[in-house]
DNA sequence: CCTAGTATATACATGCATGTATGTATCTTG
DNA sequence: CAAGATACATACATGCATGTATATACTAGG
């Protein structure tokens, strides 16, 4: 797609001379392949202990490719934060334009929430981000600036329906998206880890009363 | 301390022949320390990206202590598992002791959720032992095994107070305390990440409302 | 097609953490 | 206090993941 645009990866092009042409597609798609098998390996073995070797072998690749769009496991890891906090952004102006109604808006936002309890990837990799924050102070400004996006964009979403529904939230309203978030992500990894412990069904009312509390309640 | 009785740790004496000598006190010494250490160290670096040599270094010894206690990284883990279940066990029942009166110990139990959210090695420690059981398939029963221990003393402390109070929880006691402390430990997390997004008092607050919005609501 | 440039693979070098083997100091017991 | 055992340290060997340098396959333009 955009070859030389946002990115903020290390490497760049030498700004092709006029020719945007076919090998840049196909730069483009293994740059694709790769971020996307290196969220499948974040996700699945961790950050620290991801091997480079093996994004590369789930792309169809070998780390040969690897190096030639990427500078380091960090550089990819930054690379996807990017990538996945703009997917989530536009995931929410996608449900805010599928519903006018203040209303059907809520009730969407319940329901995101409730979705996101199910997505293990999205679980998984959004701790890996945030244990990466917490681990590497050299990091942390970076990290945060990107999440706090992310959360400032679901907190307006959420300032702007209880707005139109007359109502006020008990926190502010960054604070409330966040903890809905965390929440969600919470109770799946416990669902992970022990199934018996905490069936979908007890998620599923456990999120809808946590919601229902952070929403309904009113300013102290 | 106790030298060759519960334990799990790969690591054996060969039955001491007669003396339960004051070596055995200097050896029960530095595997505390080590312990210590490595509660720190993993909690500060991960598991994966945390070193042996670092674990010893903290702990005041080199490589050589380590390996004449314990026999792997992964063996230290478990070991320090058995020991933050056991203690977490004894607080409840701490807890428990000092509090006759259900409705002292529903305060009690209230209280205690909003300490947990304040510890940061306990909540990152936490963390890694289910990131380990989500991610190592063959050690998952056994951490899963631990937890359940922990899971049904915290749910049968809760279902109790309940009875007591002659109300009903809206799931199993096992999840509402799984709930509870996963919760907690979520929202410290994100004040690690970024504690504007989400400060202390909106923790409190947080913790306070989803408590009530589990132990108020009556079964469907 | 032939050449220049680009994309990916293969081969090699390096660093680093683990684990083991051996040495040294501290304790125990007669 | 001497001899055996125990606790720990030091030194060495190995494996493995990263990173770099070089080679091969693909694409584009003349």
């Amino acid at each position: 797609m955009n070859t030389s645009s946002i990115v903020t990866s290390g490497r760049r092009k030498k700004a092709a001379p006029t020719s945007p042409s076919r090998q840049q597609a196909r730069t483009a798609a293994t740059r694709r392949k790769l971020l996307l098998a290196a969220e499948q390996t974040f996700a699945h073995d961790g950050y620290e202990a991801a091997r480079l070797e093996d994004i590369a072998a789930r792309a169809g690749y070998t780390r040969g490719a690897f190096y030639a769009n990427f500078d380091s496991k960090e550089d990819i890891f930054f690379a996807l934060l990017e990538q996945w906090v703009a997917q989530r952004i536009s995931e929410v102006n996608e449900l805010l334009r599928r519903h006018e109604n203040p209303q059907q808006r809520l009730r969407a936002l319940r329901e995101h929430y409730a979705q996101i309890a199910k997505d293990r990837r999205l679980a998984l990799l959004s701790l890996e981000f945030k244990l990466f924050a917490v681990r590497h102070p050299e990091a942390h400004a970076r990290l945060r600036a990107r999440q706090r996006g992310l959360r400032s964009c679901g907190g307006d979403i959420l300032r702007r329906v209880m707005k139109s529904l007359g109502r006020s939230l008990p926190i502010s309203s960054a604070a409330a998206a966040t903890a809905l978030g965390a929440f969600s992500h919470a109770m799946l990894l416990e669902h992970l880890v022990d199934s018996s412990s905490l069936s979908d069904a007890e998620i599923r009312h456990l999120l809808g009363l946590f919601f229902d509390a952070v929403v309904a309640s009113q300013k102290q």
